[in-house]
DNA sequence: ACTCCACTAGATAGATCGCTCTAGCGGGAA
DNA sequence: TTCCCGCTAGAGCGATCTATCTAGTGGAGT
């Protein structure tokens, strides 16, 4: 049967696809199962905490791998200057590749279930904690001060996830050009204070 | 009866307030009739067009008072930066005032449907504009080149609505206050340029 | 008084929701 | 072989979804 990914990862993968192009409510589990290419069985074989569970799974594997290609691309760059102009850069990327559909993995469950399901917001919370860290982390490695890092870390995360949505809509990349120029002179001028 | 407001808004006020609680899929017309007090029978006697018109109208009259909202708050303010500075810290006081329910009464909208509903997606993005042509204008107002004005009214609004998010996810100001506090020295850095 | 129509009122249809259930398949261990 | 069990497979349950339907109400216009 030639590559082979197991049931539960193509249900993992679908369910991310899902979610995050026509959010949390708005995807069936049947819709998931089918496009899965996976009986409806054997959802609730391998996620029997339901849907629930599966958004939560989705929530924490999407973080780490957007986390993995954040620190991918910080890793590349020769400063963190250029670290943040290429993820904007990237990200607008991927939006125009996908036809504005793939943006942040997990911003629209956050939205969603911010006020009606604790178990999904605190998945999200403790997601976007690791981005910020890591970002910050990097931020202070550059030579900037912990807490300037932190509201650093805050405001890049800000721009880029309220860039996507103005994308989205917009359907148009300037707002994370925008977004993005700012970011990257915010952290030019913390790194010029500090030097 | 008292001071009595017509079904109509009644239905219109409860379904924004769902909507931006609980997402557009995530509500049900029926819940929305039972918390605006109203028949079934009538919400398809005011909007023919059923779900849809509803939403639509929601997403441009939410977005006419949000733009209201900031004329206000721009014009009571004795100059931009403190507008801007204004608008962050008065979003961060809602979100602290409504349990962070009441964030962007359009944002989680406009992420469900960016990619299912063109209809819903072009009112979004109507009111997007909107906004942007609004903080631009006030931009270009105070001395700042259009091009500049239009790229910090797209920056401005990105950290805006991405500030929400996080906001809501982490159920902290923090986002907000740093959002806000970037945008604003971005805002005067195009100032000084000028002057 | 009579008509008319905007509006209220809610039962109900048909589809879909999340979820549970039983049945059967297939390969490794005894 | 025989048993076992992880997994596949999908029918079907009760609830809920959007939307339609008919019936009734109340007040303005003539």
């Amino acid at each position: 049967m030639g590559a082979m990914t197991s049931t539960k990862d193509r249900i993992l993968y679908a369910s991310a696809e899902l979610f995050r192009r026509k959010g949390y409510t708005g995807t069936g589990l049947k819709e998931v199962t089918t496009q899965a290419q996976a009986p409806f069985g054997s959802l609730y074989h391998h996620f029997p905490g339901g849907k629930e569970q599966l958004g939560e799974d989705v929530i924490r594997v999407s973080g780490a791998f957007f986390l993995q290609l954040f620190v991918f691309i910080a890793d590349e760059a020769p400063d963190v200057v250029t670290a943040v102009q290429d993820f904007f850069r990237g990200a607008g990327e991927t939006l125009v590749a996908t036809d504005y559909e793939d943006a942040c993995p997990i911003a629209v469950i956050a939205l969603e279930v911010a006020s009606t399901n604790e178990t999904l917001r605190v998945a999200t919370a403790d997601v976007f904690t690791s981005w910020l860290d890591e970002a910050a982390t990097r931020f202070v490695a550059a030579g900037i001060p912990a807490a300037r890092a932190r509201e650093l870390a805050l405001s890049f995360l800000s721009a880029l996830e309220g860039a996507f949505i103005l994308c989205r809509a917009l359907r148009s990349t300037e707002p994370m050009a925008a977004a993005g120029a700012a970011a990257a002179s915010e952290v030019r001028a913390a790194l010029t204070t500090v030097a």
